[in-house]
RNA sequence: CGCGGGGUGGAGCAGUCUGGAAGCUCGUCGGGCUCAUAACCCGAAGGUCGUAGGUUCAAAUCCUGCCCCCGCAACCA
């Protein structure tokens, strides 16, 4: 028989740093979504991988004075690492700098210049250098990125676009047509209103600012740009070819059946990626799922701050499972979720150490107890009330597959959990029911004794064999302490298939040690103030690395020494300051200059604090035309020089200088 | 009217699209039990579902106004 085949993705991760948790909820529901696939008896391909090229990595790389492949190879490896910690089953991991991968790119876009979809042009518009994007006018939100918000600087590059308006209409039948293909359905209109019927404008699909990128081998002053690069992994990773010589694989796994990715990136996957396929006449995915985000402290951290959570900290403190368990329980839905340690603890003791850990070291004590390990079905009811209790217990263990499977079929895996979870509970209140110890005192009732015992093992063994797929480890550890096997999913409707007089282990282990609050706490703190510690260091490397180096910034006019001499400068006192209220980057100081005193407005919260500022002897440019900022007056302004990465330092003359001294 | 997210028992959330008994986890209190990782089981208290209107036989859910909180943005003279 033929298996039915599964093609799941994941975006390619950027490599431009190390990923924290949130980037790995992704990879984690990923994999367990092949897990589940493969036990539902689909022949299930599964790819991730990274997405290397780039303005930023090329100049991260040069930060580092390492090449850019150094640099990526390094963070590629921590990022495979970090997939194979988390137990993530991937069958395929390519990176964007394998050649294959690069050669098809080279060839796809060559097809498509000469079948018209790409053409060349050049590109005049607004550069935002951090994100590697052009802005048009409109699309500026308070005249910077809309993406990050940083300035952008006005630029024109020779470039070649990709039509994308010839596809549009195609796509828009598509998607209207294929309810399911954008995920959850709310991004949906989103994407229709947002891009599809408005208009959309052609890509840009070439740059010739960077290098480090994939050469257009028939202009190789270009190099393709990300989209063209990225999104094609997901063929070229199974063997697709631009010429007609896709292989068997390919032809096998094409289309994929589930894009899974962030929601930040469903345009590109729903719009772009599309049509790029459609150019190629490739079938389009089935489906594009956007998930929420997984944020950390509400998203208030920072390196500098110390509290990123990284994965595998957790895995070395929690356990591979527990941290699979709290992402792919914790998530919602729609709305992002969120990760402290704190939140991880909690949910790791009351439900993988209380409710599940917990009923399985019982169970086997128990077993131990009372039949020397044992377990045999006698299936003995005293009375209609046992009988009932039997029942129930058996109803939910048999029904968990089914509804199960419902869930992970809208691709709800929280709940797929919960539904699961609900097995362990019934056992727990199945022994309060029977009461074994009880039942263990009276010689009559061995037999119904032994067919409790016995429903509880069978009950845990078919709710370790639903748990596989999310936490391996853990089901494997339960089925070998049980002494037996997960079962297939289709052994999952029968109750009682666990081998009669089989015996359990003597030496059951704790499978989740219930953690101390405190314990906790203290680790976090250890792990914050170490990362503390480390950006300090490398703080301190940039500044001594400044030293030497140099920062080149837009030359202004020339003036005339007339435009100069406008300019009053003098030596000011700070005498007093406070932050401003209600504004999170301005400071209000009161500044002695010669007899008088002014108050002076300045954005630089975030690099002094108001005593700092106290004593101080600095730069004042005296006759600007006084300006109220967040409704504080401000008479004057501090000079500042300024770095690369946005620091400030206030100039202060270089020997001791009276307040009011004209600089000149 | 800058953009976005949100306001549901003490805490964190689901439920809102597709109106129809207010639900989950943690915590608190009371009880049970003692096989087990101070765990497990049962029960209880606690909510005008931010607010004011509207639509409807029926509103947490749909519509309108308002208030509040949180991101981002702005303020960097």
């Amino acid at each position: 028989m033929n298996k039915e085949k599964y093609y799941i993705t994941t975006a390619i991760a950027y490599t431009s740093g190390k990923p924290h948790i949130g980037n790995n909820y992704e990879i984690v529901m990923a994999d367990s979504i092949a897990r589940f696939k493969r036990k539902e008896g689909y022949d299930v391909f599964f790819q991730t991988g990274t997405d290397e090229h780039g303005q930023k990595i090329e100049l991260k790389a040069q930060d580092a004075g390492i090449t850019p492949k150094e640099f990526v190879d390094n963070v590629a490896g921590i990022i495979r690492d970090l997939c194979d910690k988390l137990n993530v089953s991937y069958d395929k991991f390519i990176r964007t700098t394998d050649d294959y991968h690069e050669k098809q790119v080279q060839k796809i876009f060559k097809r498509l210049y000469e079948q018209g979809d790409i053409y060349k042009s050049s590109y005049e518009g607004l550069y935002c250098t951090p994100c590697e994007s052009f802005w048009t006018e409109s699309q500026l939100v308070e005249g910077k990125c809309p993406d990050c918000g940083r300035e952008v600087k006005p630029a024109k590059e020779e470039a070649y676009f990709f039509k994308m308006s010839k596809y549009a209409d195609k796509l828009i039948k598509h998607i209207n047509e294929h309810p399911e293909f954008i995920q959850p359905v709310s991004r949906k209109n989103e994407m229709m209103n947002n891009f599809l019927l408005p208009g959309l404008q052609d890509l840009c699909v070439s740059r010739t600012s960077f290098k480090w990128g994939i050469p257009v081998d028939f202009d190789d002053r270009h190099v393709v740009y990300v989209w063209l690069d990225a999104l094609t992994n997901y063929i070229t990773g199974v063997g697709y070819d631009a010429d007609g010589n896709s292989t068997e694989q390919y032809q096998k796994l094409w289309p994929a059946d589930l894009h899974l990715i962030g929601k930040d990136i469903i345009r590109f996957h729903t719009i772009y990626w599309p049509i790029f396929l459609m150019a190629l006449g490739e079938e389009l995915p089935k489906q594009v799922f956007g998930h929420p985000w997984l944020l950390m402290n509400n998203d208030k951290m920072s390196k500098s701050r110390g509290n990123v959570i990284y994965a595998d900290d957790l895995i070395d403190f929690f356990g591979v499972d527990a941290v699979r368990y709290y992402v792919l329980h914790e998530m919602p839905y729609e709305n992002d979720g969120n990760a402290t340690w704190e939140l991880i603890a909690e949910r790791s003791n009351s439900d993988l150490a209380n409710v599940l850990g917990n009923l399985v070291n019982r169970t086997i004590s128990m077993s131990n107890k009372y039949f020397g390990g044992v377990v045999s079905d006698k299936g003995v009811q005293l009375n209609e009330n046992d009988a009932a209790i039997d029942a129930d217990l058996k109803q939910v263990a048999t029904e968990a597959y089914d509804k199960v499977c419902g869930k992970m079929e809208t691709l709800r895996v929280a709940d797929a959990l919960t539904e699961i979870f609900a097995i362990f509970k019934r056992c727990n209140k199945y022994i309060d029911e029977t009461e074994p110890w009880v039942l263990a005192k009276d010689e009559a009732k061995a037999d119904r004794l032994a067919t409790v015992l016995y429903n509880l093992v069978e009950g845990i063994v078919m709710g370790a064999s639903l748990l596989e797929a999310f936490m391996p480890e853990t089901a494997q550890k339960i089925a070998k302490q049980l002494n037996t096997e997960l079962r297939a999913f289709e052994q999952l409707k029968e109750f009682g298939l666990y081998p009669d007089g089989n015996k359990v282990t003597d030496t059951p282990e704790i499978l989740f040690a219930r953690l101390d609050m405190k314990e906790v706490a203290a680790k976090e703190e250890e792990l914050r103030e170490a990362m503390i510690a480390s950006v300090k260091a490398a703080e301190a490397g940039t500044e001594e690395a400044e030293e030497e180096s140099v920062i080149d910034i837009e030359p202004k006019a020339e003036i005339s020494y007339d435009d100069f001499a406008k300019l009053q400068f003098q030596v000011g006192e700070i005498i007093a300051c406070e932050a401003v209220p209600k504004s999170k980057k301005l400071l209000c100081s009161q500044v002695k200059v010669g007899s008088q005193v002014r108050q002076i407005v300045s954005g630089i919260k975030a690099h002094y604090t108001p005593e700092e500022m106290v004593g101080k002897k600095v730069m004042v440019l005296v006759n600007l035309k006084p300006a109220t900022l967040a409704g504080v007056l401000s008479e004057g302004m501090l000079l500042c020089a300024e770095d690369a990465e946005g620091n400030l330092a206030l100039m202060t003359p270089e020997k001791v200088m009276p307040a009011g001294a004209e600089i000149c």
